[in-house]
DNA sequence: GCTTGACCTCAACTTAGCTTGAGGTTGCAG
DNA sequence: CTGCAACCTCAAGCTAAGTTGAGGTCAAGC
C-alpha cells in the first residue's frame, strides 16, 4: 500500500498546475498540453477542469525533454514511458531501464552513421562518379522499388 | 567551346523526360517536380512544356537522394548544389568537394551523438534520478530560458 | 464580491518534404 | 489522324511537433 499515490494521501502542495509544470519543467504549457493529447502525461483535473500534475510527472516531462534531445520522436517515448508505472512515482530501476534502451538506439544510430560515412569514403574515392558501383546510389535503387520517395531520414 | 551542353550539340537521346528520369533515379516524378520548384534542378521544356532533362541532372537527383539518406535537409543540399556548374556536366572533381564536405558533417553528427551518448551512460549510473544533476536534464534548463519549445532535434 | 492572471477548449497556422487529385494538354505509336 | 499514356498546373492534404489566437471560465487576493 505505501508508496501508491492514492487520492486519499494527495496533499494539495503535490498537485501542480500548468503554468508551475512550464516553469518546472522548461517546456511550454502548450506543448504539455499536447503532450497530455499524445497521451504521454495523464494529469487530474480539478472541479473547474483545469489540470493538476503529480511531482512525478515533472520527471515524466522532463524525461520527454531529454530524450529529444537525444533525437527520439514522440512516438517513441511514448513507447518508452509506456514501461514506466502510471499510478506510482517511478524508481531507479524504472528509468536505468529506459536509459539502457535508449542507450541501445543511440549506439544503433551512430553505427549507421558510421557506416554511412564509410560507404561515402568509398565514394570519395571514386568521385561519387561510377553510380552502378556507388552503394549510396543503390542504396537508392532499392527504395526506387519500394514506392514513394524520400520520406525517411536516415534508415 | 567543347564540353559546353549547347542547345546545338543536344541529341534527342540526351532529353529525358520526367517519367524516364524517375525511373532512373528512383525518385517519385512528383519528387523531382518538387526539387524543381525548390531550384535543385533546371530542366528545359519542350515547345508543349513538357520538362526534359539532360543527362548530369541524373547524377543530380541521385545526388539529392543520397545526400538525403546523409540525413541532409533540403536546405543543405541545396547549398551544397549551388557548388556545381549548371551549364557543365560536373567532373569528379566537383564532387570530391562535395563529398568531402558532407564528411565533415557527419562526422561532425556522429561527435555530437557520441558526446550525447556518454552523457546517457553518466545518466544511467544516477538512474537519471538526480535530476539536479543531470547534465541532459540541465541542457533543457538552458532551453527553457530560450524560449519557444522543443522545436530542435539535436543541437 | 470583484478583478485579474492563470487556466480552459477549439480551430487554424507553421515548416519540411512531399503526395494526391482534378481537370486539361502533349506526343508518339499504330 | 486518332487514341491514350504520359505529361502539365494548381490546390489541397499529409505527418511531426508544436504555436498562436479567439472567446470563455476559474480561483485567489484585496
Amino acid at each position: 500500500m505505501a508508496g501508491q499515490t492514492s487520492v486519499k494521501t494527495l496533499r494539495k502542495t503535490d498537485l501542480i498546475p500548468i503554468g508551475e509544470m512550464a516553469r518546472r519543467t522548461g517546456l511550454s504549457v502548450s506543448a504539455i498540453r499536447f503532450y497530455e493529447e499524445r497521451g504521454l502525461v495523464e494529469p487530474i483535473r480539478t472541479s473547474g477542469n483545469q489540470r493538476r500534475f503529480l511531482r512525478s510527472d515533472i520527471r515524466r516531462l522532463s524525461f520527454i525533454l531529454i530524450a529529444q534531445q537525444l533525437g527520439l520522436a514522440l512516438g517513441e517515448i511514448e513507447h518508452q514511458l509506456a514501461k514506466l508505472p502510471m499510478g506510482r512515482t517511478p524508481n531507479a530501476r524504472d528509468w536505468n531501464a529506459i536509459s539502457k534502451s535508449i542507450r541501445a538506439e543511440l549506439d544503433a544510430k551512430i553505427a549507421q552513421l558510421e557506416r554511412t560515412r564509410d560507404t561515402l569514403d568509398g565514394c570519395i574515392g571514386c568521385g561519387c562518379l561510377s553510380l552502378k558501383k556507388c552503394e549510396l546510389y543503390n542504396r537508392g535503387d532499392h527504395l526506387a522499388a519500394k514506392g514513394p520517395g524520400p520520406r525517411q531520414v536516415l534508415g
